[in-house]
DNA sequence: TTGAAAGTTAGCCATTGCGCTAACTGTCAC
DNA sequence: GTGACAGTTAGCGCAATGGCTAACTTTCAA
């Protein structure tokens, strides 16, 4: 079932903001530098850097600090993890329909037949 | 682009919620009235309608009264685009990787044969 | 060795989120 | 028509979110 799933919350909740899944979609391209990730971005570094710990503590990125620049890479498996929740609601949802549309078929053929 | 898309912004939110991803999953199985959804929860009425609101809002669900019981339905249409965008970013790294896969391949190839 | 670059820490502020109780409005069943 | 049932409205409290500035640390390059 969907006994708690705190991942899910965590991931979810970091989803919902539009610069984190900018941040995301550009990561897709590959590994990137806080201040290059924050340049796209009319936003103080430090506002920004909040986006950072929530998609880090939500496990979809990992953080490296090199020097003084920290790089960051995608972490998919969470964003998997969210899609297969998506899709399995989804195939619920189709059973469901099926079978009502399946029934609402059988009615109408006894209908014409009867 | 990921331009502002509001839609994901409220989708992603009320999936935030276990509360609400448990109402979602509930009315796979079909249309139900508040107070029935309500009953697996330890929560009062008002703070349950308050994740109703957010689930209507978000367009994740309708919700219609007849007589004195108002009856939800889900409406997976949001649900399906939320699963799109994130089978996007899927589809987006995973190209990456094929194509980094691909390099350090012919890299480590050019390498035994040079 | 000194100045700029890249983060980081601390703290402030306004808004939103999510729970509650109390009291109210309709509707249905007897 | 009266009581119970289903929902609704109003308002409170507290924690979290998402933005800011100011000041600090560490690293790199000239």
């Amino acid at each position: 079932m969907d006994n708690y799933q705190p991942a899910l919350n965590n991931v979810f909740h970091a989803l919902a903001d539009p610069t984190r899944r900018a941040v995301l979609r550009q990561l897709t391209r590959g590994p990137a530098s806080i201040t290059e990730l924050a340049k796209p971005f009319d936003m103080a570094l430090p506002s920004f850097m909040k986006h950072i710990a929530v998609l880090e503590e939500s496990d979809l990125i990992r953080s490296r600090k090199t020097g003084r620049v920290r790089t960051c890479t995608l972490k998919p498996r969470k964003l998997a993890r969210a899609e297969r929740w998506l899709a399995e609601q989804r195939v619920l949802w189709e059973d469901r329909t099926d079978r009502l549309a399946a029934y609402a078929e059988a009615r109408a053929l006894k209908e014409t037949t009867s």
